[in-house]
Order: C-alpha cells, then sequence, then structure tokens
DNA sequence: TACTAAATGCAATACTGTTGCACTTATTTT
DNA sequence: AAAATAAGTGCAACAGTATTGCATTTAGTA
C-alpha cells in the first residue's frame, strides 16, 4: 500500500494524518491478517502504548478497523472493508484463525451463510469465526 | 435443573461434587443465557471470586462450558451440549447476542449453515456471533 | 474411619485496558 | 506565511480482570 493510499485512508475517515496513524496503517497492511495492540508495540518501537492505543481507539471509531471477536480477552483488530465509516459498520464476514500458524485473517467475497434463527428472533449483524488451517499451514 | 441432574452432569465430566460447583451449574441453567464470572459474583455470594475463577476454568476444561467469543474483553461462559467432554468440544453453534437487553444465548439445534473459505483452507470449527432482538425484546 | 487427592480462601501479582494533564503537532484561519 | 485552534502524543497513574502460591479444608475411596 503507497503512502498516498494510507493518506488518503485517514483523510475520507476524518482522520489527522499522523506518523504514528500511517505506520499502523502499513503494519495492518504489510501482514494482511489481525494484529493486537502488543503485535504494535513489538513492530512499532518508538510510540509509547496508550498512542497506539488510542490510534486503535480512533482507527475503530472511524471504522478504519473493526474488533475481532475472539475468546482469549486480548483485543484483536483487522481493517475494514472500503464501506466502513464511522455511521455504519459493514463487519458481515468471515474471521479465520488457523490452529497452525495463529494468524486471524479477514475472509471477504464469499457467499453469505444463511443464517437460521428461532422464530421472533430478529437479526442484525452476524460474525463468522471460524478455526482450522489456512492456505499456508494446510 | 434437578439437584440430582447436576451431580449427573459433573459425574460424567469427572469432576468431584461440591457446592459451589452445583451452584454455578444451577446458575446456568436457571438463567438459560451466557453469563460472566461477574455475573456469577453477583448472585454467589459467599463464595471467593478465585474458586468462581477456577470453577470456571475446570467447567472449560472438562467440556461442561465453554468460552463465547466476544469483543468485549471479558470473558462470557455457556453450557455445552450434552456432547461434549474434555477430549473433544462440538462448539458449533450460535451465539446470539441481544442489543437490548445484552443477553447472549447459545442457539442450538439449527441447521448448519454451509461455510464458504477460499480454495485451500481447511475448517475444523465454526462459531456464529449474530446479534439483533431476541424473541422477548423484538 | 483414615487416607489421599482435589477444592477452597486468602494474599499477592501480572496484565490489559483506561483516564488526566501538560506539551507538541496537524490543520484551519487570518 | 504566521497565528490560532483543535487534535494527537507521552508520561504517570489508576482500574479491572485474570492468574499463581500456599496453607487449610473437603470429597471420594479403601
Amino acid at each position: 500500500m503507497e503512502q498516498k493510499e494510507r493518506e488518503s485512508i485517514l483523510k475520507n475517515h476524518r482522520l489527522r494524518v499522523t506518523n504514528c496513524r500511517l505506520d499502523v496503517l502499513e503494519m495492518f497492511s504489510k501482514v494482511d491478517h489481525a494484529l493486537s495492540q502488543k503485535d504494535l508495540e513489538g513492530s512499532l518501537q518508538g510510540y509509547d502504548r496508550v498512542t497506539l492505543y488510542r490510534t486503535l481507539q480512533s482507527f475503530i471509531d472511524k471504522g478504519v478497523l473493526h474488533k475481532i471477536p475472539n475468546e482469549s480477552g486480548v483485543a484483536t483488530f483487522g481493517i475494514c472493508f472500503d464501506t466502513c465509516t464511522s455511521e455504519d459498520h459493514n463487519h458481515n464476514h468471515l474471521h479465520f484463525k488457523c490452529n497452525q500458524c495463529g494468524n486471524i485473517e479477514c475472509i471477504e467475497n464469499q457467499p453469505i451463510p444463511k443464517i437460521d434463527v428461532p422464530n421472533g428472533y430478529k437479526v442484525q449483524h452476524w460474525n463468522m469465526i471460524v478455526d482450522g488451517l489456512c492456505k499456508s499451514c494446510a
């Protein structure tokens, strides 16, 4: 991802262009899987952990990143679709966790699974968590 | 759920029958939705929080409860299917979170959704997180 | 009833997440 | 281009949840 592209992502989401935000965005685009704050602290030394924390918050608020539900208790983040804004997140997609390498990927452009819920329930959003072996590990 | 039934659940999962475990089991069977440790601490005064913590751990280990993936960072637990053991958890089911009352329910016996993953990926388990309005709130 | 392994309570610690405030920087306005 | 302003950053401190060690008590068993 080009510097220019990262800058316009920030601008499109009404976020000031700062080094920290650019670097965090770069990390996400480089690795193509979900990251925790700790992951970022490891790769992006030089930023205070509170700064990274608030950077992630602002990305969540403005629809640049989304939190991925998990059982571990530590927050993991993935890049949003282009369609996400602060008003309307569109996170109906599939999260794949590889049991070998541990990476979590957001998989887009798959057919939407049919959701069956009992009578009387109203579905607003859904999120599919799948685990198994990723392409590299299978 | 009868006392006898709770006792046999514990025995079937190779867990000693203790007051704390019986009471925790009772809580889960009464409320029919997911609970956090804090919920239990509120309703079951008299047990140390570490005891409740370890009770939940043992239930996870032996397949009585399962953790429900979420974005909040606090662990929430739901009762497992009868088929779960410490060797083989069978958690392929649907978790429904009501955006009104906040309750999380584990919904069983729904048709299995068709999972589409890109070529080369191997699915082992899946977990569906759906939010919206539950039957009571809709 | 006595024995043994497991469960419990208490104290202490680790870790993740969060807030306040002074200072710096990006953007806007003149 | 400089000044004004609103937002971002770093540091220190705090909050909440998760986790471990150890002495004591209790459940299951011989």
